[in-house]
DNA sequence: TATAAAAGGGTAAACGTTTACATTTTTATT
DNA sequence: AATAAAAATGTAAACGTTTACCCTTTTATA
């Protein structure tokens, strides 16, 4: 591939002034900067970030490290990230995680090699220590859908105990009194907060005999199904779900209507996420909004301004509130 | 951030022997290396990847262009391909190309500058003359979901028309004869092949008086509502409907159903692509198979071998054939 | 013990850029 | 026409690595 230097030679200039025409320098005659123009189109010469990172000491690059891409969920952060590095004119380097603290570790690292100079980091295995440190050698990176004590302001999350509580107090309206919560089985806070937010909330209400059976299971459309499964293999009444996301929501629903319950007029579930899938599912979801592309693009821009040492600080917000969308799988259970 | 210089001074030795520690090199002592690691552990030592590709001439790094991440088919795409770069200790770069020829062209520069040594490309606005100067100049490249006359072994494709015969061949045995077709509306080559073959099978079956309806919209979950809408405002028999791709399809579903038509009973429906939504909606979507990840699995193994020089040309499938997954929204006419 | 071979380690050039500074050319001013 | 100022262009060092080649020390062999 042709460097800059044989633009140079050919052109019969020196490597400065291609490197000025390239970058749009300012000090360049216009019958020499066409006719390096048309030397680079003719020998189809395409600069070299790698050598042009190198001399900076910076990149246009920003770096995501997610679990995995096959996730709508995942998919909607990466896309978040991506919108704010295209308008930034920044280039999207993506890594992904796994769900193992080496794994994630390595794909932080991979990002450090790389020297972008700011890093969305989607993190739930790594310890608060560990990320703490990289907080410190990397002054762009900013993590999401978490909160690190002590670093509050390089992260991004949102309350999920708040997502429990609101999902409660909406089947505590509907009149429901005998739960079932569906639950991640994954090793991360985000189920036991939403758990406590949820279980906490119906307790207060003082529907006395409130019953609520818990069942955990992947987060995944196979693991709602399972989950339903066993929830009716128990062969306790229940007539209201919480499940953890909407891909268990829908597995649920899809096992509960194949045993002849119909929703949301003998039960009624309510998912988490809001992905896109909710709005196209029999029926409708109704599921707590995670805004998750909006947290992305903002982690994205902490992430740049961060990186630039530019960190405006003030007006960025760290701490997102899910909201209920009522579909149509919900309703009142005295009608 | 430190270098290799600061961990050679530290540790009393030079940078070449440091070097040859961070590369697990071979003209090196115990004692030495020990000394060195500790002295990288120490100050944090990451080397530099822009350095080092640099230098080598070479990087580590897969790109990958795809209109966009917030499609389960691209995420698909996306993943196959991601799957691989772990597997052989590469990088992922991914670029969006967007849905236009300008974009498309800037998503591939952006890799090219970092001078990735292999690319799998989805490319549906650039021209072919465009792409095959692109594979000249580039090595590694790979493009998949098309078919470039006089590259055909740097490409990987699916037979779309091969898709629209099985979609026919199904809903004629089950004895349809009045058909809707809701094709995807964007300028590209798959509507029309998939239309080709769907209308050639069912001309060729003769059915005496078989009717093909089409409407075209976007291939995208409103897309297919907006179809059905319009179909049935149409106000002519059909029970048959091959959706452009499951999203179209599960729209179009949808609709019909709010208007009292039962799937798969009064219609059945076919979509493409079976992505993970196809299989959990209601009805289960009868579609054809696109084996997208394996494909992106096959393209990126490919483009890593051209980018070696090491391509082993025969063992690789270029062309792929699109399989009927049956679930429950398709069944026969007759009942 | 002398010496050859092997192992360990260092020096310096190269990779393709950017950019401060120096130099040359052009233009404007008198 | 002489000169000052401005504009255009060139020179060379630097960025952080890798690696060919050289030198020194250790080990093995006779």
């Amino acid at each position: 591939m042709s460097t800059i230097k044989d633009v140079a030679s050919i052109a019969g200039v020196s490597i400065a002034t291609v490197s000025r025409v390239v970058n749009n320098g300012p000090k360049v005659g216009n019958k020499t900067r066409d006719k390096v123009l048309k030397v680079m189109a003719e020998i189809g010469y395409t600069p070299n970030a790698n050598a042009r990172a190198l001399v900076k000491k910076k990149n246009t690059t920003l770096g995501v490290v997610i679990p995995a891409l096959n996730d709508p969920f995942f998919a909607s952060l990466a896309n978040g990230v991506e919108r704010i590095a295209r308008d930034k004119k920044q280039h999207m380097l993506l890594s992904t995680g796994g769900f193992s603290c080496e794994s994630e570790l390595n794909a932080i690292n991979l990002l450090i090699e790389q020297r972008c100079e700011s890093m969305v980091v989607h993190s739930k295995k790594l310890a608060d220590e560990t990320l703490i440190e990289l907080s410190k050698k990397v002054p762009g990176i900013i993590f999401i859908d978490r909160i690190i004590p002590g670093i509050e302001e390089r992260c991004i999350w949102l309350e999920n105990m708040e997502g429990g509580k609101i999902a409660a107090r909406h089947l505590l309206a509907l009149g429901h009194a005998n739960f079932a919560l569906l639950n991640s089985n994954f090793d991360i806070e985000d189920p036991n907060l939403r758990r406590k937010g949820f279980v906490e909330t119906i307790e207060n209400a003082n529907s006395v005999q409130a019953i609520i059976q818990e069942i955990n299971h992947e987060p995944t459309l196979k693991g709602g199904e399972m989950a339903a499964q066993q929830l009716l293999s128990l062969n306790k009444p229940f007539s209201a779900v919480f499940a953890y996301n909407d891909a268990m929501a829908i597995g649920a629903i899809s096992v509960l209507e194949d045993n002849g319950i119909r929703i949301p007029e003998d039960v009624s579930v309510i998912g988490f996420d809001d992905v896109l899938l909710s709005q196209y599912s029999r029926p409708k979801l109704t599921t707590m909004h995670y805004p998750i592309e909006n947290m992305a693009e903002n982690a994205a821009k902490l992430a740049i301004e961060f990186g630039n040492n530019s960190a405006s600080k003030n007006d960025f917000k760290h701490r997102y509130i899910p909201s209920l969308v009522k579909r149509e799988s919900t309703s009142s259970c005295l009608d």
